[in-house]
DNA sequence: TATGGTTGCTTGCGTACTCAATAATAGCGC
DNA sequence: GCGCTATTATTGAGTACGCAAGCAACCATA
């Protein structure tokens, strides 16, 4: 269980390394770039990767220093700040992404066939949700 | 992926609860238990947890003020130290074991049957080693 | 339109780590 | 013996979070 945090420490070490950019900071890259207008709501970006609302408004200072993200208020409802992808964090991510999947790829391909790689992906989807399976007492 | 940290975070927040213990603390505690007359190198202590050699001496600075660990010297070598498990520590351990083994078997009994934790096991292992599979090209 | 609860965000403080530097010991070749 | 390098442990500095508290804006109810 406790495999994944050095496949994981791998994976930031070569992300900080080759584009200065922590896990975290690439995520929120990519949410942004897949979103409509390439911005999000702070709240739910950090609902999406599993950080505190706090810990978004830090990671995103780090960001909006390095030009790759601004803030823009919303017209609709005033306590809401959006984080907006700038052209340079757009770049960044595309820079990123290539080299950061292929590592992916690398690390998952050089270890598993494709269908486990599915059930891999089925069984651990679960982990997040809160659908229980069936629990058998104790049989024997 | 992201899935673990929830399920990790929920299970440490009840442990903290109901102990005192982070999962380090209990993890350091269980090896202990398990070792030869409880006691072990920090530095092996610390290639179990996965944490450093650093990690490891101030995770043990806590479980020494807290009375469950002493530190020993090792007449073979005085470069280490050995953590040894006190009997405070050995109790909490069974304290805290019986409780936590029963929420960890919730959270996954909850998700799922005996089959898909053996799967997952196994699936897992692979992600912490160093032996690949064979990659297929990409065949398409 | 007052009021009270909820939501979005930020800030202060604490914690659990990491990495780099240091020191002491071990063990090697000579 | 004497240097060399590797290993073990500790320390200092920095980082990436969480939690609790706070503020402002929103919303519902009266």
């Amino acid at each position: 269980m406790r495999a994944h945090a050095s496949a994981t420490r791998h994976l930031n070490a070569q992300l900080s390394a080759d584009h200065g950019l922590t896990i975290s900071d690439f995520e929120v890259l990519l949410r942004l770039g897949q979103a409509a207008d390439r911005r999000l709501r702070r709240v739910d970006l950090a609902g999406e990767l599993l950080l505190t609302a706090s810990g978004m408004t830090r990671l995103l200072d780090g960001l909006e220093q390095a030009g790759y993200v601004e803030r823009a208020s919303c017209p609709g409802d005033r306590r809401v700040v959006h984080a907006v992808l700038t052209d340079a964090g757009l770049e960044k991510l595309r820079d990123a992404a290539t080299t950061h999947f292929a590592q992916v790829d690398d690390l998952f391909c050089a270890r598993y066939e494709e269908h486990e790689l599915d059930d891999l992906a089925a069984l651990l989807s679960r982990l997040g949700g809160n659908e229980p399976a069936n629990c058998e007492p104790p049989a024997s």
